[in-house]
DNA sequence: CGGACGGTTGAGTCTCGTCAATAAGCGTGG
DNA sequence: CCACGCTTATTGACGAGACTCAACCGTCCG
């Protein structure tokens, strides 16, 4: 079992790195490990819900599901990643459910102290508006992949979005973080479709995949490739 | 041509209620209006973006327009209300286009006025963090239409949420507050399926519709029809 | 060895979009 | 006042894209 120094973890936090070091430990009281395994429930649809949580390792998916049980993954959550943010400003219940993808330890820092740093420091206060709008911004890009591409163009916009950042390789290479069943559920495929549309890139002589492991052949003939066939 | 009393529309907004006298004046200097006519642009999609807007009076489209030309329409937005919050904080171009319905007028806050007002007011940070996180709601709730709700949900859904909220009517009745077209594109359809879903709910007893008039026959059915059917 | 899980493939179905024709409503101008 | 064109809305026929259901395979693990 892993410990973890919670001063050092949150300031190291994008949200909370430029606070003061007192500031950090008046967060400290508001904030509590959270310990869990691979399927337990963090919160359901519907909670009411009083803080905010970083994962400090794991994994956590946040997902809706539908009334005939089907389920439809909205955002993985990885290791140095924030989730529920949102709802600690409103008294409202949460919009989704947040579960363990694999055995996790995430730091929960209760709404109220982030309502008492928010007191203190207006930069804090444009950091988490940032922080809020960055969000925003990346459900916009949802909405818009949803309803107005195919499903051929947004497997090929997700893989061309997690190309690793180093440098410019002929042929970046990508490992999909989860299994594919999860990434077909937040493209809002089936696993079926999902898995054919990787086929046709392959046929297409655009991607190789091996296992989890994808090599993107050619990047240009691939972003232009769903734009026609 | 209206004219409008800028600190006393601005201290009626929800946003800056809070704001003390002298905080709305020290808004002043950063606000004007912006007119347009049915049909002009505000800003289009990749414009950077440099402050907010709140709706006087006409109303305002945010959109999407997809490589082939067709446009999906993300919000429409009402006098009172404002958008374009999210991008302030962010350097980065605007993600959706912003057009006029009609002949308008609109008030643009600047970014910097905001940022000199959240650093004097905590409680206004509060106020945008709260706007903010029910933007963020929304579009949760948007994924969620798209992702899980078939086109016949969706226009039930539509229907049960523009319910007038002015007692418990037996029959409630609502007008569209725009043509059918701008409602079926904010519901992701073609206005064809829209129409036809409409008509289906008729068939079944359970709407009634004049031009953009519909009167909902039996609430309670309605809500129950889109489960099964 | 047997089962669970993840992934692939094929066949059939269905929802929804596309295309086309038509009709109704409305403002304009002759 | 009516003719005309434009926009908005409706309806039908058709087709395509994605889902469902089912079978099947490989791997991991008890």
């Amino acid at each position: 079992m892993q410990t973890v120094d919670i001063p050092s973890f949150l300031r190291h936090q994008p949200l909370f790195q430029q606070l003061s070091p007192e500031q950090i430990d008046a967060l400290v009281p508001f904030t509590h490990e959270v310990r869990g395994l691979k399927g337990q429930v963090i919160f359901q649809k519907g909670d009411p819900c009083d803080g905010m949580f970083l994962v400090v390792y794991g994994r956590v998916k946040l997902a809706l599901s539908s009334a005939q049980g089907s389920e439809k993954v909205m955002e993985i959550i990885h290791p140095g990643q924030s989730f529920a943010e949102a709802v600690m400003f409103l008294s409202r219940p949460c919009p989704v459910m947040a579960q363990f993808l694999e055995d996790s330890m995430l730091l929960k820092v209760e709404a109220e102290g982030i309502l008492q740093a928010l007191e203190h420091d207006p930069a804090f206060a444009r950091r988490l508006l940032a922080g809020l709008s960055l969000r925003l911004h990346g459900l916009v890009r949802d909405v818009e992949r949803y309803s107005i591409e195919s499903s051929l163009q947004r497997v090929i916009g997700y893989l061309l979005q997690h190309i690793p950042e180093d440098g410019s390789e002929a042929q970046p290479q990508l490992t999909l973080s989860v299994n594919k069943n999860l990434i077909a559920s937040r493209l809002n495929l089936t696993p079926e479709t999902f898995s054919r549309m990787l086929h046709q890139l392959i046929e297409a002589e655009l991607i190789m995949v091996d296992g989890r492991d994808i090599t993107l052949v050619n990047v240009d003939k691939l972003k232009a490739y769903g734009n026609r066939e």
